[in-house]
DNA sequence: TATATCCGAGCTGTATACAAATGTTATATC
DNA sequence: GATATAACATTTGTATACAGCTCGGATATA
């Protein structure tokens, strides 16, 4: 039988020849990530519209390959393609934000259900880095390097699930609603949030330490809770579902 | 704020004006319809390239928008596109199955805790007409009509589905799935499984005509975990993991 | 000034020519 | 006959020209 057919995210390259060209599947994987890390990051927060050809002149490349990129993200529901208009980062209302955190809470359970990886020193010292990073922000204050925290720290989580499929959704969810839950971070306390990673961090270590991996998925579980729980606050408190509270322009274009 | 960017799945069209040219979206949407089914229901089973010129002549327009739907499909693992080759229908190893029948039965669960739609009469409705066709059926012995019967099953259960993204993962999970499970059809007893869909059927409407969305999804679970138990007792059977049961040449091309 | 209309810049959608990749088939060689 | 090689047909990948769409601003008019 041939090798199973997947969606080649979260796959490392081989990189043996330095000299050999890279392939275009190497190609796609490597500026969907890119422009997927920019969405997450918020450097193209929501309403950012993206030009094809820009992109495609960033990258060297025609517009063909660009808006195959695009439509895989379009497909994953981060951006929106609009005819005459551009692709445009999608936003998030408050109720389909909820649904992805309820499904996102239920399916991290299933994590230590489903056939879930060995633990090892590997995913324990990448923790710890993790959580090094986490106590070296406190005075940093930087949205982007708390954003960049928490794909880092998704991606420990995600190498923990055993099941392809549930791999491949987990990931998914996380891109399209974690960005969103950045969006609120100004408006909240930083040194709250930032204490609240570095426990979630630490305890999710703890666990890991006892190879305890339906503790880690708790963790996991519970912080979600908190988040969504301090979003709904956040919108209860200002009465409005006040969203793009980082900026002020309606649209943002890329030049 | 802007209504919701959503994947354009399970959208009925308005069609007012029959005059009015077929938009970009929706022609993309039928296509890709068109050829969902036409895996599903084995027309194409695994391994069959399509040629996107194939495609092209035949739905008249130029290749590009067929890369988009084939992309698509691409994407949610129900074909391998290979340079210089074609695009194959994916086959499906017994260990990516059973992830995806496991996955597939939590998730069917997580239906009734997530804030489903109502019931109506219209459900109901549409379920005793599958009843009907599933009656009808035991003398056609056509494992495409029993496909066809399994699509619309599918069908109504995803119209319970109040969460968006759950619906859309449910929807994925079970076209990456369940045209692998009709390849055995051929090898079973047909009369045991019409009459298991029968039961299924029945089960459902007497379920939903207690306004009881936690007993159907109990009912789908049950029959989900006898599919999977199906399989896998068929397998050890032969003691081979027999695929493609069904075709004798080893690639089968659109011509 | 207020309003409606038109026009054009800039974007995505489509078709198409060509480049690169792949598998097959014919052919040369031993 | 067996095997290695080269030529070829067919496919997907890319670049690009052009068509169609959208939106904002200029302009005409009351």
């Amino acid at each position: 039988m041939k090798e199973q057919t997947l969606i080649d995210s979260h796959q490392l390259k081989p990189c043996g020849d330095p000299l050999a060209r890279e392939s275009s599947n190497d190609r796609h994987q490597r500026i969907y990530q890119t422009i997927r890390e920019r969405i997450s990051l918020l450097q193209y927060p929501p309403h950012t519209v993206m030009a094809e050809t820009e992109l495609a002149g960033e990258f060297k490349i025609s517009r063909t390959p660009i808006r195959r990129v695009l439509q895989r993200l379009h497909f994953e529901g981060l951006v929106d393609i609009r005819n005459g208009v551009g692709t445009v980062v999608t936003d998030i209302d408050i109720k389909t934000m909820k649904e992805v955190y309820d499904l996102r809470m239920y399916l991290t359970e299933l994590i230590s259900e489903l056939s879930p990886c060995e633990i090892t020193g590997e995913h324990i010292s990448a923790m710890e880095a993790l959580l090094e990073r986490t106590r070296s922000i406190y005075d940093a204050r930087s949205s982007e390097a708390y954003g960049r925290l928490c794909n880092d720290l998704h991606e420990v989580l995600i190498s923990l699930i055993g099941s392809v499929p549930l791999r491949e959704i987990t990931d998914n969810l996380y891109y399209r609603s974690a960005r969103i839950w950045i969006t609120f971070l100004p408006s909240l306390d930083w040194n709250d949030i930032i204490s609240e990673q570095e426990l979630e961090t630490s305890e999710m270590i703890a666990a890991m330490k006892r190879n305890d991996i339906r503790g880690v998925v708790q963790v996991r579980r519970f912080y979600l809770h908190c988040t969504l729980t301090r979003i709904s606050d956040y919108l209860k408190g200002t009465g409005t579902i006040a969203f793009r509270p980082i900026r002020s322009s309606p649209v943002k274009r890329i030049r």
